[in-house]
Formats: structure tokens, sequence, C-alpha cells
RNA sequence: GGUCCCGUAGCCAAGUGGCUAAGGCAAUGGACUGCAACUCCGUGAUCACCGGUUCAAAUCCGGUCGGGACCUCCA
């Protein structure tokens, strides 16, 4: 299993801390509004990541968090008349509503923010005992220029950060690279500290919480290459400071989703929620892991319509199949090996090994639903159909396509028979019309 | 201004030093079919451009052009 690790831009033989586990956190939303599509790429990736994992017999402790606390989520809920926590409540459970529409998972260790305020504040005050943070007028601010390998991650150096044009003017740090660990607060929700009453800065949360669940360093922390900077690398300072680790071994970013070639963000407007979208999600999903996560994918509606097509032809395929062993009574047959799904399915693993190759594994399941085809029209290729199916439900399984198919009810298998035998008779009205009815119920 | 990424067929996309450059969509020819649908078989590439390194380059190096990201909240 080969991961590409951000942290040291090379392609890395993944080594798991502890045995058959891996301890993973990605960052979450931060939940003042509904997630855009292009926040449900590191929620569809991720999930995929897991799901192989899980697959190669790992235990996977997935953890992703929720920012709740934070100045958009306050400006919402002045908007709105509510308080943070209602607005927060209501986000998060759409968000998971739209992680379920992509097919994720939504059982795993999902922290908020204002529920591990005491370990955010202990861990702000080690810093600060050590020196590595300072108080001014009821804030606290990292010492940039007292860790040394400052920029580690997103490959910058102080000088460059420095004589950048767009850092931010405030009179009150020692040094403008210096960024918030704590910040006082006047309106909205504030907690009391040792340093006033105020809320944490964003860079420290995932930090804390990742020390107080996981006890230490984990394998893998992840994330979209825009929170590469400063995000990350802040967090990476600040443990380093203190734990002296990089928090993870293994850092792994995904790129963007793109419309008409920029950025989608909710601050640039030109974003399409999730939940707006309203085609099969299924589609959806094949679409965001036809590219190698850590490319751009630039999304058009016409592209979108190509995967969702590619996917119905995919579950056209693997349902036919099933339906034609669900309908011999080869279902519950025991599977022996074909060679031709052997080949293909080593290929799929090897491709998702080398640092989870979605395209190239999607090749892999459309060599088998090209299989299944030929088989299909063919007779008495039960064991080769059913080692097809079965190697279509791995696949599905590991890249979290549904294709929602169940065994036939007797009144739909007699049904059917009587459309076939419809057809043998020649009575063509007879057969059209059960077939139009078996069609509708995704049989034919 | 600083840092970095990308440019492969009409479209999407893999491959990142070595046989005839995967795969999908679209297009087109054929097969199958009661008619369809579905499906299967076939058909397409001076790898942005220029120069260099090498026995060998889409792949490495330099340059040019084009697109994008980060340096500020952002997946």
């Amino acid at each position: 299993m080969k991961i590409y690790n951000t942290l040291t831009n090379k392609l890395e033989t993944f080594k798991p801390i502890h045995k058959n586990t891996v301890n993973m956190y990605v960052c979450g939303p931060t939940v003042y509004n509904y997630i855009q599509i292009g926040n449900a790429r590191p929620v569809i990736f991720f999930d995929v990541v897991r799901r192989y994992f899980e697959h190669l017999g790992y235990t996977v402790n997935f953890v992703s968090n929720f920012t709740d606390i934070d100045d958009k989520i306050i400006t919402k809920a002045l908007e709105e008349e509510k308080t943070e926590m209602e607005i927060a409540n209501q986000f998060i459970e759409a968000f998971h509503k739209d992680v379920e529409r992509v097919g994720s998972s939504t059982k795993y260790l999902a922290p908020r923010v204002t529920e591990y305020m005491s370990s955010i504040i202990a861990y702000i005050e080690r810093l600060v005992k050590k020196d590595f943070a300072y108080q001014i007028d009821g804030d606290v601010y990292f010492r940039v220029s007292k860790m040394k390998d400052y920029g580690i991650l997103s490959g910058r150096n102080v000088e460059d950060l420095t004589s950048g044009a767009r850092v931010e003017i405030n009179d009150k740090k020692e040094n403008p690279l210096d960024f918030t660990l704590w910040k006082k607060t006047d309106v909205g929700l504030k907690f009391p500290s040792p340093w006033g009453e105020g809320r944490p800065g964003w860079h420290t949360e995932c930090v804390a919480m990742i020390e107080d669940i996981f006890g230490g360093p984990i394998d893998i922390h992840g994330g979209g290459a825009d929170l590469m900077f400063p995000h990350h690398e802040n967090e990476i300072a600040q443990n380093h400071a203190l734990n002296h680790n990089f928090v993870a071994n293994y850092w792994m970013h995904n790129g963007f989703l793109n419309i008409n070639d920029q950025k989608m963000s909710k601050s640039e407007g030109n974003y399409i929620f999730v939940k707006d979208l309203d085609v099969d999600y299924m589609g959806f999903r094949l679409f965001t892991l036809s590219t190698y996560y850590r490319s751009p994918i630039n999304f058009t509606d016409a592209l979108l319509e190509n995967y969702i097509t590619e996917w119905q032809k995919l579950k056209r395929t693997y349902t036919q199949a099933f339906y034609k062993l669900d309908l011999a009574e080869q279902l519950d047959e025991s599977v022996l090996p074909i060679e031709a799904v052997e080949t293909i399915k080593t290929n799929f693993m090897a491709a998702m090994d080398n640092d989870f190759n979605t395209a190239n594994a999607i090749t892999e399941l459309q060599n088998i639903a090209k299989y299944t085809n030929q088989k299909i029209r063919q007779k008495d290729q039960y064991s080769e159909l059913l080692a097809a199916v079965k190697t279509f439900e791995t696949f599905f399984a590991i890249l979290g396509l549904d294709p929602k198919t169940s065994r036939m009810s007797k009144a739909i298998k007699s049904m059917y028979y009587e459309w076939a035998d419809a057809r043998k008779n020649k009575e063509y009205d007879k057969a059209d019309r059960l077939r139009e009815a078996l069609s509708q119920k995704g049989i034919l």
C-alpha cells in the first residue's frame, strides 16, 4: 500500500503505528451553511480510503470534526436571529444528510469543538508555558519565530511568507505570521479561559482533539489542498512545539473540484450545494472518483451526465447478471475462481494500492462489466457470472457505490417467466406490456 | 511580489524513462433483436511548443506560450 505523503512530497509505503489499525483524521466542515459539491470531494474520497483499509483487514478509527464555533456561525446566527448552537445543529444535521446522499458513511466519531473546550484551552496553556505562545489583551498568538522549521508542509519559508503582500496587518502581533490560538470575544458564544472570555482560533482545535482522542500522533491526516497552508502548517507547528511530532505520519490532500476552471468556493459564490444537485448521486460519486484524488476536477453538467450514464451502465450490467443468477437459483452457489475475473481483481487492488488510484480502479470496474456483459449473452456461464457478480460487489463496497439491488420476489419471477413465454409465443402486445412493467421495476 | 501545480484524441482520463500511449463518453461501420432498448465486435493521438540530456523522453532538464492554485475564511 503506497500513499503520497504531502509532508515529504513522496510516494511512501504505508506502515501503521499500531498493528492492523489505521488512525485517521479528516478536517470537517465549519457548520454555518450547506456544503457545496466541492466540499463533497474529501467526504467521498476519504470514505473510500476508510473502506479500502477496512477491506484490507485494518480497523480504521476515523475521526472528522465539526467546527461549531466561528465568526461565520456568529454572523449567520445574528442574521437569522438564532443561537450559534441552533445554527450549528441545523447544519450538522444537513451535513449528515449530504454525506449519506453521496454514499459515504456517517458512522464515525465527529467531535465538536465546543465539546472539547477544556482540552483546547489546556493545549494552548501548554504552548504559553513553553513560550511558544504569548498573550496580548486577551488574545493568544503562536510565536512563529520560535519554530525553526515553519513551512515544512507547504514548502514555504518564513522570508517568502513575510515578503508576501497579503499578510494581515495586526499591530498586536509580534510578527505578522503569528496566528491566533485564542481570540477575545465580545459578541456571541464565548468560553471562560485563563486569558478571559473568548473562543479558540481555528488552527488549534484539530490538533488538540487529535491528542485528546488518539493520545498521540496518528497515521493519516487528510483534507483539501487549500488547508495545507496555513491550517495544517499551523497544526504541525503547534504540535511540533509541544510534542515534537508532525501530528500524522502521512498527510493527504485532495485536489479541488472546479467549475468553469475556477475553484468552487462559497466565498466566490460559484457553488452548487450538494442538496441542490438533485441527480443520481451514485453518478456524482463515480464522477468525483474518476480522477486521481490529487488532481483537480472540472465540473460541467455534461461531464456529470457522462458519469451518471456510466453509473447506470455499470449498475444495469450488475443487476442483469444478478437477476439472471437469481432466476436460475444460482446466487447461493459457491464461488469458483475464474482466471479472467481474478486478473481484473488483481488489477483493481493494484490500482488501489497505488495511492488510491480510483481512476484506474474504475477502469477495472468497467472491465468486469464488459466481461459480465459477454457472459450474460452466453448459455450456462453461471460460474463465470457468479464470480463476476461477487467481484462487482467487492468493488462497489470499496468505492462506496450502491446499486440497491435485491432478490426478486416470487411475483416478479413469475411475471418474468410470463414475459419470456409471451415472447416465445409471439404474443407481442402482451410481451411489450410485461416488458414495460418489468423494466419499470428495474429488472430489464 | 513570493511559492507551487497543470497542459495527453471532439470531451473526460490513466500512464511519469523502454514493447504497437490504458479505459470511458461522443462519433461512425458492423453484429444481435419481432420492433426497440440493452449489449458485443471494429474504427481515432506529430502526448502545448522549442531546445537539451540519454542507446531510448509524453515521462528528466532549460526556455516559450496557455490555464490554475496558495500566500486571507475556504474541502
